[in-house]
DNA sequence: CCCTGATTCGC
DNA sequence: GCGAATCAGG
């Protein structure tokens, strides 16, 4: 946009007639944000925005325009791949929570870490109070390719079948 | 989902 | 300076 004195004017116009900032927009050929954009800049008297700001909110994320392409480097050596696909559901039914309430009825849910742990190599099975001082996870030596010790493996994964809820 | 205005920050 | 992307609320 060439913001000329006419288009500025006419801006400002609009801007004091109340219309919203996309109307002002679509008048003049622009974008919503090319107008936000440009009232800001002229310190026009801002509207009553819908959102709320805290001052001394925590930066959610850098906002603004995407993060321009990484350099790209040449390829990285990568020796080791390590990291593969995401796996597929494993178990089949999902971890049971550390204080099984109730009955909750068994959601066949696909998130086998809710969290990141420590290590691969540890049982990532929560014992204690989540929030609570005293809270961790066992971290005793997990079964290869599962997240947990043998112990709450056994805890976790329950077969599927026998599992008869009603007909639905 | 649609809308709103405000802000950030690569360009 | 510009404005797209993003946020955040209705």
């Amino acid at each position: 946009m060439d913001w000329t004195t006419e288009s500025i004017d006419r801006l400002r116009a609009l801007w004091a007639e109340g219309h919203s900032t996309a109307e002002i927009g679509r008048r003049m050929g622009v974008s919503k944000n090319a107008v936000v954009g440009k009232a800001h800049r002229l310190q026009l008297p801002a509207r009553p925005s819908p959102i709320r700001r805290d001052p001394a909110a925590p930066r959610p994320v850098a906002t603004g325009r995407r993060p321009t392409l990484p350099p790209l480097r040449a390829a990285m050596p990568a020796a080791t791949p390590q990291r593969r696909e995401e796996p597929r559901i494993v178990v089949e039914a999902a971890p049971p929570a550390p204080h099984p309430v109730a009955a909750l009825p068994p959601k066949p849910v696909a998130v086998v870490r809710a969290f990141p742990r420590v290590s691969t190599k540890t049982c990532c099975w929560p014992l204690g109070e989540p929030g609570t001082e005293s809270f961790r996870f066992c971290c005793d030596a997990a079964i290869p390719g599962k997240p947990y010790c043998a112990e709450h493996a056994s805890l976790a994964y329950v077969r599927v079948k026998d599992r008869r809820e009603d007909a639905a």
